[in-house]
DNA sequence: ATGCCTATTATTAATAGA
């Protein structure tokens, strides 16, 4: 099972190219960020065409979320972050699908440090903290994707220096990541490729894209239930060079299929006898 | 420190993004 978050800076503009990439990449659940469109025009029919079933919250102007699924039913299970009911911002869906709990999130830029951006931002990275924690509790499988707007460490920032002082860099935005992190959530990408150069972002100006002045930004985090099945990782950086193209590249993970427990593992369990390792699978992903 | 580019919204300029 693939599933993938994308932030396509404005789904309308941003049309064909989300459809070429759907048709190429067939991924099965996908986290969209950045429609840029009210709830009445996002293009239902357009993705429906290219096979794909979807819930939204969208918003004028700015932020809103989406996810997609291509075969499994979507139940929606949330439409914003608990915490604030002030917060109107269209930033968090959830939802689940074929027993996953899929949570899409478009966390706050902050820009400029410091300021009332920046300190929303923090209050936003707080509450996601707090349903994360609520998430795990409940012993699900669960995958937190999408847009989070933070480098985590240096090794995700082509430029780090330069971005010292820069809402997306700030100590404070990867102290709050780490924090997440070690509720006990996986940073998909990060665990499959550890040393590794990863970016999902690269800046319209300057020609980032082709000097790979990049930033990586966007995360998929697995529930510890999730992360055995991880297979692969990567980023369809190719798409980020189209025209037309987001400045955000898609970025995946290849999850095992769940398999209910055959009767010898029931036996096992029964007895408490340990079920011998999974046979380590070779991996498929490339970044 | 700022512009570089690209989108949306509203009228050719402002705002936001990262």
């Amino acid at each position: 099972m693939i599933v993938a978050t994308y932030n396509v800076n404005g789904v309308n503009g941003r049309l064909p190219v989300l459809l070429k990439w759907l048709a190429e990449a067939k991924p099965d659940i996908v986290c969209l960020q950045e429609l840029k469109s009210p709830d009445e025009r996002f293009p239902v029919d357009a993705i429906r065409g290219g096979g794909y079933r979807a819930i939204w919250r969208g918003q004028k102007s700015w932020n809103g979320v989406a996810i997609l699924s291509k075969s499994g039913s979507i139940v929606e299970t949330r439409r914003q972050l608990p915490g604030d009911p002030e917060d109107g911002q269209s930033r968090y869906l959830e939802a689940e699908i074929g027993g996953v709990i899929v949570g899409c999130l478009y966390l706050p830029n902050g820009n400029p440090w410091p300021g009332p951006k920046f300190d929303y931002k923090l209050q936003w990275f707080n509450r996601l903290g707090a349903h994360a924690k609520q998430l795990l509790g409940t012993g699900k499988d669960v995958v937190l994707a999408g847009d989070y707007n933070v480098m985590p460490t240096d090794l995700d920032v082509y430029k780090p220096e330069r971005w010292a002082n820069d809402a997306l860099f700030r100590v404070e935005v990867r102290e709050a990541y780490a924090k997440l992190l070690a509720q006990g959530w996986t940073d998909a990408l990060r665990k499959l490729h550890p040393k590794e150069r990863i970016y999902t972002f690269w800046d319209y100006f300057r020609n980032a894209y082709t000097r790979n002045a990049g930033l990586r930004i966007d995360h998929l985090l697995l529930s510890p239930s999730l992360a055995p099945r991880l297979e692969a990782a990567g980023v369809d950086r190719h798409a980020r060079g189209w025209d037309k193209s987001s400045d955000h590249a898609p970025t995946w993970i290849i999850l095992d299929d769940a398999k209910p427990p055959t009767k010898a593992v029931k036996k096992r369990a029964a007895k408490k006898i340990a079920t011998p390792a999974r046979k380590k699978k070779t991996k498929r992903g490339a970044v």
